[in-house]
DNA sequence: GCCAACGTTGGC
DNA sequence: GCCAACGTTGGC
């Protein structure tokens, strides 16, 4: 199984509008950046990934899970542009902020930390430890 | 609200 | 294929 990040500004679409659409979850539409879209190809069912609030808070709020793999975005007529489904699997109890990620020992080479507009983004299995350690998810 | 960083576009 | 111009993102 591989480990994401995915951003989103919190007034826009935040945890809260994930977990309100439940098993259902939402599709990932309106990427248009090839690095983000490549990684969204790169899914399969069952991979997990960071929810962050970008913007607002800059910090990671919750684990998602991919629930379908990439398909053509509707929201767009361009066909290079494909999106996602992700659902909310669990919240952090404790959030875990940007800063702390520039902080803690481990997550010096974190894309979040040095690429911070790319707005999807491959996480290392031991950055994913690290950080639900910090987020108290227990795994 | 500003601006640096980054990606994309389009003229050549 | 290069690169200047432009647009967007997101931290500050």
């Amino acid at each position: 199984m591989a480990y994401w990040l995915l951003k989103s500004e919190p007034d826009v679409f935040g945890w809260k509008d994930l977990l309100a659409l439940g098993t259902a979850g939402e599709e990932w539409h309106g990427i248009r950046n090839y690095a983000a879209r490549n990684n969204m190809r790169a899914m399969v069912v069952g991979d997990r990934g960071f929810f962050y609030h970008s913007n607002i808070g800059k910090q990671i709020v919750g684990i998602v899970e991919v629930s379908r793999t990439s398909e053509p975005d509707r929201t767009t007529d361009d066909p290079r542009w494909d999106c996602v489904r992700v659902r909310a699997v669990t919240g952090f109890a404790r959030r875990v902020t940007l800063d702390d990620c520039k902080r803690l020992p481990g997550l010096e080479n974190m894309v979040l930390t040095h690429n911070s507009r790319l707005s999807v983004q491959p996480v290392t299995p031991e950055e994913w430890r690290i950080i639900c350690g910090q987020g108290g998810v227990v795994l």
